[in-house]
DNA sequence: CTCGATCCCTGGACGC
DNA sequence: TGCGTCCAGGGATCGA
């Protein structure tokens, strides 16, 4: 499950491999993960791979202009979310496609630059201009890039809890459901916890680990769960150092009490009893009755 | 604003 | 061996 640290080192690979070549011709599969196929079809043959960025989990394939259009001057950029089980990666003509590959744009140099997505949970678009940076300003902050007084008041300000907080892309870009979990359970907060009942010295912590965590993944290419390989085909390594993602009934590395699964926010949420102490005060559950008992008394009006 | 539910999709795990 | 069932999960969307 390609995360910030899996979509950097596939980007990274790609950055190497293919940039600077150019997009021949381009063959369409199955399409309904692409934004507007027929743009893609229509715009990419002719046009140069400039370079190959990472933006929150998805990858920008900047392209050159479009020469002799009147949207010459305009950025232009394919958009590359990977999902669940997407890959995006050169092939020679002579490797046979795998199954699932949706998406094969021939290059300059002979090579096949193939996207092969089973779930197609991923996303491609090709978008210019003003379009491309409305696209990019939804997303929040990048967590390697964010400073800390932004991060403590984007988080503080919210009374969503900590997990969802941490994997909506509009507060940080790029964080999933792995790197959540390793980066509460560093910082011993647990999962349910608000983002508002959290002081100031735990989100400045979250903030440390998330940031040395994701880098260490970085280095070691990433974690490869099911079947993550990076540009190379290589898998990454960091699946070896999860403290708590899938080792539920594991004992925890720091206290040997036996890790949990819980479903925060929608998403299996690992995490170790001890060390991230539940939210205090009443349930969730049994606030949530309360107040609509007294809603109905008392607020009844809206 | 925030929540949960639902859908998208396929492969892999599991039970019989 | 082969079936059916359940589940994983990022993100969009919708109703409460």
């Amino acid at each position: 499950m390609p995360e910030l640290p899996e979509v950097e080192t596939v980007a990274r690979g790609l950055q190497r491999e293919v940039a600077g070549r150019k997009i021949v011709s381009i063959t369409l599969g199955k399409t309904d993960f692409i934004d507007n196929p027929e743009a893609l079809e229509r715009e990419l043959p002719g046009r140069i791979i400039l370079r190959v960025e990472r933006y929150g989990k998805f990858m920008l394939l900047r392209l050159s202009a479009n020469h002799g259009t009147n949207a010459e001057h305009e950025d232009s950029a394919l958009l590359v979310h990977l999902g669940m089980t997407g890959s995006l990666a050169p092939q020679a003509v002579s490797v046979p496609q795998r199954k699932h590959t949706h998406v094969v744009m021939q290059l300059g140099d002979g090579r096949e630059l193939r996207y092969v997505d089973p779930r197609r949970f991923g996303r491609m678009a090709y978008l210019t201009g003003e379009t491309l940076l409305q696209e990019l300003q939804r997303f929040g902050a990048d967590p390697l890039e964010a400073d800390l007084p932004e991060f403590i008041a984007r988080i503080q300000q919210r009374k969503s809890r900590i997990k969802a907080l941490l994997l909506d892309q509009t507060v940080l870009r790029g964080v999933g459901n792995i790197y959540a979990d390793e980066s509460l359970w560093k910082a011993k907060i647990h999962p349910a916890q608000l983002g508002s009942r959290l002081n100031r010295q735990q989100v400045k912590e979250l903030y440390g680990v998330l940031q040395t965590i994701l880098k260490k993944a970085i280095l070691l290419r990433g974690s490869s769960i099911s079947d993550f390989l990076d540009a190379d085909g290589e898998p990454g390594e960091y699946q070896q150092h999860h403290r708590v993602y899938g080792r539920e009934g594991k004992p925890c590395v720091r206290c040997k009490t036996a890790i949990r699964r819980i479903i925060v926010a929608g998403r299996s949420s690992y995490f170790c009893p001890n060390c991230q102490k539940a939210p205090r005060g009443r349930s969730k559950m049994i606030a949530k009755i309360l107040r609509r008992k007294k809603g109905r008394k008392t607020l009844k009006t809206r």
